[in-house]
DNA sequence: CGTTAATACTTGCACACGCAAATACAAAGC
DNA sequence: GCTTTGTATTTGCGTGTGCAAGTATTAACG
């Protein structure tokens, strides 16, 4: 076996390490923010997004951007999140196919009770994840992580 | 805001960036491998996972934790490739509770075929991801990991 | 042994998702 | 201005998923 190969097998092991890091996280988000707030993970990534702009608006496609949903399923999200009185559709008047959503009260309220679980629940995961010797060097790496583009 | 917040907000940080690599990575993986051998990543996952036991069996568990998939979810994902005929069930002797499941000559030609689409993807997108300066700390993070046990 | 608890897998059900088509609006070309 | 093309969002439909309950088999206990 060749060097060659060997970046191949190296790449296909670093994917399965990155998923199965991901997929921890993930589902221990999703039962301590199901269990809390009834929340899903990208139900509170919407408002947290929404919270992050600060008293601004986003469209739909952002949301779609920003939760790596396609445009139907951002659709259904919001409609959720609407039905619960979380959020409102604004209806813009610059561009009136353009829509956007904001943060209600509630929705803000409800986002303060849901943070500090999300992120005990990371700082936990995070840790138990470090002691993993084969999950460490990606976890340390994430410290290094830049601010993505909204 | 104090030490203690930036860590927080640097976890977070962290957390979606992950997310944003994991998502980029597996929307064209699915892509590259729906279109040319007509598979979903986790079924390529399951080839990849029963091939790499280079003819031994594999217990539904063991497929449900190579997957992240719940044990329901694992029942109807070996259907569909039994259905298929790229793996058999095999009733084991020793715990008639227990099922393993094997590669066919079908399957195991199927996976030849997808292993280098896969391959090629991966490294493809890996490249383009190490060129945005949010995400190369943890592609290169990638290459230190170490083997998880199957 | 016979009963009870635990494990391995499967099925019923409700729900979230993606794709493709539909709708509504904006921008460009002539 | 009117048509054509492109963009933003929503709806119809089929499919994959998790949870909880069901079935089969093994292990533990008295």
């Amino acid at each position: 076996m060749g060097i060659a190969d060997d970046a191949v097998e190296v790449r296909a092991q670093g994917w399965r390490t990155l998923a199965a890091l991901h997929g921890l996280i993930e589902s221990e988000l999703e039962r301590a923010l199901g269990a809390s707030v009834d929340l899903s993970v990208v139900e509170y990534t919407v408002l947290d997004a929404l919270n992050r702009q600060d008293g601004w608006h986003m469209r739909m496609q952002q949301l779609a951007r920003a939760t790596a949903l396609s445009p139907s399923a951002t659709t259904r999200l919001v409609n959720r999140l609407e039905d619960r009185a979380l959020l409102t559709r604004i209806l813009c008047a610059d561009d009136r196919r353009g829509i956007y959503t904001e943060l209600t009260a509630a929705g803000l309220a409800l986002y303060e009770q849901a943070r500090p679980i999300h992120d005990e629940t990371l700082e936990r995961v995070l840790a138990e994840a470090a002691g993993q010797p084969e999950l460490a060097p990606v976890v340390d790496a994430l410290h290094a992580a830049v601010p993505v583009a909204g």
